[in-house]
DNA sequence: GTTAGCACTCACAATGGCTGAGTGCTAAAA
DNA sequence: TTTTAGCACTCAGCCATTGTGAGTGCTAAC
């Protein structure tokens, strides 16, 4: 990889055929076959000078002399940002996408849940999508009650039409009126709180509260306490079986990389968060290779989207392959997918 | 497989010697190597035509001419059945099971998924657990408020501590005061009453209503009827990546069988149901080879043992893991653990 | 009934030759 | 100067061959 210079265009047609023909066949890419396939008018010499000027640049790379070409990380970047031809979905496609969204879904995380489902479906890869987070969502409803003399269910529910319960086991009895109280109390002070602070959202007013009002507010504060932080956000994740049928992953040691990787969430979920950081030529923002630094896996590429709640980005959505995936296709459908997303939301958050 | 008669004493040493070689190292054996680890005071002839005899009867089979020995689906059977001495947890082990019970833990479902983990993790096999189901299963408080105009939660407390809450979106509007009197309502009629036969129960009062209450007991009909049913009992499996690391499941075609049944939960659940039904001579039942018609899957055992609530079998807990797994330790370890799964349940359900 | 001996079987690993796809380089053609 | 034809070379994958070792069944002797 010398330099970063531009590339004429007879390089960029080749790196574009190589990255085509391995993206559909998996196998390396010799000269001749770009020539045979692509038909550019020039004999396989010229090709294999170009693509050794390509190597040179770090565009492509060889698994070993004498296979053909691969693309590397960069190759993948460079296609993906300057020379990939977003794939329109047919009208078809969109029809059936906007038809799996006029099913009966009662909340965020069943759109995303369904959402997930839908792109490991259309994609044939595993399909990700984040449920909004608690730094993005905000009471609706807030209800406290007792379920036994000891025990009580705080049931919270938020702007996307979520419903949390929390139960909390208590020392000490809590008679009737006092909860009465306190649901009205919590409905009073913390109705469109984000739910990531709502124990600091009445910490703040507590010198404000005096003599009965003051006890609520620590019987709350106490009872946000104890309730358990459920503030991981939940990834769904589908269709991971699609993965498995991709020749990159038929080693038994990489399919144990792959369902290592499914088994962490949490990196799945730092990936996805990152992808918003980087470039992007299309909606879609598009993650090559490695994931994380404890995971072998080098082979993986993530396409994902954000999706937004009246015009606030909100979470991702995405859909997760080998590094050797037609993005084309997947950007698109990734990005129209977001949008369909969206407008649920807004109008679930109404 | 030509008679079944009994086996005398040197055939049982022999077949023992098989089953446990095999389990420990995974590879066909042989009669020189029998000869060797057990010490016998025979030769390898002996021992040959021995085992000449076991494979005729069906308990032993060979890979090709010329390779060891391993057992049978009958061959693991007899094994368990007649010559396996069960290997008494230690002391030490038996605390620790004990202790990871003494951590906070609320409800049934917290219970069973805890049990799940240490299963996986003691067992190094995939731990199995049932949680208890809509059968077994008691309405202890019913309550229910609405969260905009048209929808409504109802939210259901079981003798085991689990809350469950569902959702209903209805036509119509419902005042604060019918959501009261359904509350009462359904508090009244439904307290102790199965999770599975909440309609029924009161469409079989219903004749004896007449007008408010019959009112309020047909919006209660129409709310369980919206409720989704989400019957299903739960299975939590834990600890599925234990699987791959066995030799028997090393082949890419396998570990996608054994990733495919791990996703197909309802005939695990299935193999546990029947393994209540198998002849068991330990507490544990054990279940060997070929799970379901549509799995290509032979090499798989499961452990298990029902667990009780006051007395009455509730649901099954165990272990998953290839044919070749060290029963006899197994069987210990899933019988005690179901027996603190019993004690749990039966104090939380008090 | 038990054992020693022997010929036989068969999976598995290592070896080597062959093939085909692909390359880099050089010299000639455009 | 750019493109192309030609040629020698590389290397993974396939196939057949061979050797090895663990194990067997059978028979005859103990």
């Amino acid at each position: 990889m010398t330099d970063a210079r531009e590339l004429n265009e007879r390089e960029q047609q080749i790196l574009q055929a190589v990255v085509n023909s391995y993206i559909t066949t998996a196998d390396p890419v010799g000269s001749r076959s770009v020539v045979k396939r692509f038909e550019l008018g020039l004999s396989p010499a010229t090709v294999r000078n170009v693509m050794a000027d390509l190597e040179e640049m770090g565009y492509l790379q060889q698994i070993h002399t004498s296979s053909g070409r691969i693309p590397t990380d960069a190759g993948y970047r460079y296609y993906v940002n300057y020379l990939m031809h977003v794939q329109e979905l047919t009208l078809r496609e969109r029809n059936r996408i906007e038809h799996e969204f006029t099913e009966k879904l009662n909340d965020a995380d069943e759109v995303l849940q369904h959402t997930s489902q839908l792109l490991a479906l259309i994609s044939n890869q595993a399909g990700l999508a984040e449920s909004p987070g608690d730094d993005h969502a905000y009471v609706n409803r807030i209800e406290v009650m007792s379920v036994s003399t000891h025990r009580v269910v705080m049931l919270i529910v938020d702007n996307y039409g979520r419903v949390r319960t929390q139960t909390v086991n208590l020392d000490e009895a809590v008679h009737p009126e006092q909860l009465q109280a306190l649901s009205r109390f919590l409905n009073d002070h913390l109705y469109r709180v984000r739910l990531d602070g709502l124990a600091g959202a009445i910490e703040n007013q507590l010198k404000n509260f005096l003599d009965e009002r003051r006890k609520t507010a620590e019987l709350a504060l106490r009872l946000l306490g104890l309730a358990p932080q459920q503030t991981r956000k939940q990834l769904f994740l589908e269709g991971a079986g699609h993965l498995f049928a991709q020749p990159e992953f038929q080693g038994v040691d990489r399919a144990k990389e792959v369902f290592d990787l499914f088994e962490e969430r949490t990196v799945l979920t730092e990936v996805l968060r990152n992808a918003l950081a980087d470039e992007r030529r299309v909606n879609a923002s598009i993650h090559i290779g490695r994931i994380g630094d404890n995971f072998g896996l080098e082979d993986i590429s993530v396409v994902a989207s954000p999706y937004y709640c009246k015009d606030e980005p909100i979470g991702m959505i995405g859909v997760l392959g080998p590094r050797r995936m037609p993005y084309s296709r997947l950007t698109s459908i990734v990005d129209f997918t977001a949008g369909m997303v969206s407008r649920m939301l807004t109008r679930l958050a109404r």
